[in-house]
DNA sequence: AGCAATTGGAACCATTCGGTACAAAACATA
DNA sequence: TATGTTTTGTACCGAATGGTTCCAATTGCT
């Protein structure tokens, strides 16, 4: 592994924050909904720039994807793994009542539904992103008295999730999942 | 009530065929996904008779969610009224496990996640199916033995319904619901 | 200082988009 | 058959789309 000098003009964009801002913006809107002014304005660069550093709209679709993986889905996973509770529901609290704005929705519920029908490559990554977040939530469940279920109950909470994301996204207002989980882990 | 008598070239395309064609690929695609030849061909008219007689895109999509909230969700609901199984679950079983191609998921969900936040008349629309939806599933869970809690497992339910229409979606293949519900139920 | 590499930004591109205009066609009526 | 009315298919439209090309400006390295 060599270091490759650099040479030519350095980049003057912040990758980091182009890529949030993708994120951001593909979370909100969508794939198709987002056109390139848009997303050119919420990363912060100019055409130029942004087919010279990704390519094209897609890539960064699938950029976003990634970097939604490792800031919400895996940061996600690891508050779960370190939350103090022994009581399932407190614990899955952190995932449900995350401080976002509930007309987001989730960003892989809404990947599904939009691309991962026609987007093998969308359909691949927001299946390894769910069976991610039901690995964390499993692991909550086994260390919280439900050992023996843990896998299938994580399933079915992943399932209430997703959905409770979606009808979220479409009302504005969080659902009342509280008492939901309460009732199933009883 | 008189007969307004018939004047002018009457209409050669089949108004019903049409607006199931609307609903099918609307349905499958979503809306920004289906552009005008797609939905054409789907609803088997030309543009001049399109434009006649629906006036834009936007209209024809609104009659297609209120198709599928004739078509699909009122006689689902029949159908879930009309279940002569005293199990909730083998009743429940008409809904989940609908004879259709997984990938579609469910219209009411797809149009959720990606209409409602930035189209208030989807909005209202999907949260009207919804209600529709969750009554039914209350008055199955009313009679086989839930009454006292009957609303709120309803709710329950259809997040776990949507939930699995998201992710049926992305991977093609039904979910398993059933093991779900009866850990849910008992 | 001079070279190489890469940037940012604007001009430009072909294509596709949803929607309109219009004239020919098909009916009921008279 | 003549007339009035509505539907039909097609040609057409301006706007918006994602993407490309070009080049002066800017930097690090030698």
């Amino acid at each position: 592994m060599t270091y490759a000098p650099q040479v030519g003009r350095p980049r003057e964009f912040d990758m980091d924050a182009a890529l949030q801002g993708a994120m951001e913006i593909f979370w909100r809107q969508g794939y198709k909904a987002t056109n390139l002014p848009d997303l050119l304005n919420a990363m912060g660069l100019t055409r130029g720039s942004f087919y010279k550093a990704f390519g094209d709209k897609m890539a960064v679709y699938m950029a976003a994807l990634d970097r939604y993986e490792a800031e919400v889905i895996a940061k996600g996973g690891a508050a779960l793994d370190a939350c103090p509770s022994e009581n399932a529901v407190d614990c899955l609290a952190l995932l449900f009542d995350a401080p976002k704005d509930p007309r987001l929705g989730c960003f892989i519920c809404n990947a599904m539904v939009e691309m991962a029908p026609t987007d093998v490559d969308v359909a691949r990554k927001t299946r390894a992103m769910s069976d991610q977040l039901a690995g964390a939530i499993a692991r909550v469940l086994a260390r919280t008295g439900y050992a023996e279920e843990a896998a299938s109950l994580a399933d079915l909470v992943l399932h209430l999730y997703y959905g409770d994301q979606a009808m979220g996204r479409a009302s504005g207002q969080r659902g009342d999942w509280r008492i939901a989980l309460e009732r199933l882990l009883r």
